[in-house]
DNA sequence: CTGAATCCGAAACGATACTG
DNA sequence: CAGTATCGTTTCGGATTCAG
């Protein structure tokens, strides 16, 4: 199953990205794009939108074994930016031992909804970057 | 305009990512969508890849005034690493002075084409970060 | 189990000077 | 114009330790 952008034509792709990328006169002259890539353009941020829109909620741990290779401090640290921008949620149960959940707020869900097409269009063509690289090595 | 992807149901969303975050067996055990993330998941590299995107092609200098705060020294080092990625073309001429022009790659404007939907978002949902965040700092 | 706090090395990044 | 080279800083992020 896939859920992809319409394949537009080229120039279409180019309109588009014309009006994104403008910053707005209102808007204290920062584009809002540049905006938000600097918050999830993070190492961990997009894994984590990801793993966590997969499910309804993970716990702590249960988050820290499906992103392989991060460690304590950067979940924990990229949790608490997640959840400061409103992306994520986090539920403590006053229990013992402690059980801490988190879940994707809406607006989360909605950006994971969006990154679903790099998810696809990296799922599709990883092997054509490899190549490149390849190619490019010799 | 917009491009969007059709808004799915959370459940949708939810099957799709679960297919995207697998690792494929044959993959060596690496998840093709972490492959990507890691390649274009720098500072500069999306902000580039959608500048070109929306034109035909751009020299250096050109470049360089779009991508607001980006350094001489880090254009040049993510360009090479997204010709090495096979996602950005560069054509020299032989000129005097000097004329470089780069612009995306096929494999390059299809993701410009992906990424779109995170652009969306993000000039859709700056407002509400910046809210949250205003209201988490609190 | 879920964190916070500290320390420290590695990597990313920017500034500057120089070149064809 | 379009880089390269070098240097210094800052930031990122891992390891470890401690705690509720």
């Amino acid at each position: 199953m896939n859920i992809t952008v319409a394949d537009p034509q080229p120039h279409a792709v180019a309109k588009a990205l014309k009006e994104i990328m403008q910053v707005p006169e209102n808007g204290g002259g920062i584009c809002p794009v540049r905006d938000v890539l600097d918050r999830i353009g993070d190492k961990w941020s997009l894994l984590i939108i990801l793993n966590l829109g997969a499910e309804e909620n993970l716990r702590f741990n249960e988050l820290r074994r499906r992103v392989e290779g991060i460690s304590q401090r950067m979940l924990t640290v990229t949790l608490r930016n997640l959840e400061a921008d409103g992306l994520v949620g986090r539920t403590v149960y006053a229990e013992v031992p402690p059980r801490v959940e988190y879940r994707l707020t809406d607006l989360g869900r909605s950006l994971a909804g969006a990154v679903i097409g790099i998810g696809n269009w990296a799922s599709q063509h990883a092997p054509a970057i490899a190549a490149a690289r390849a190619r490019f090595a010799a």
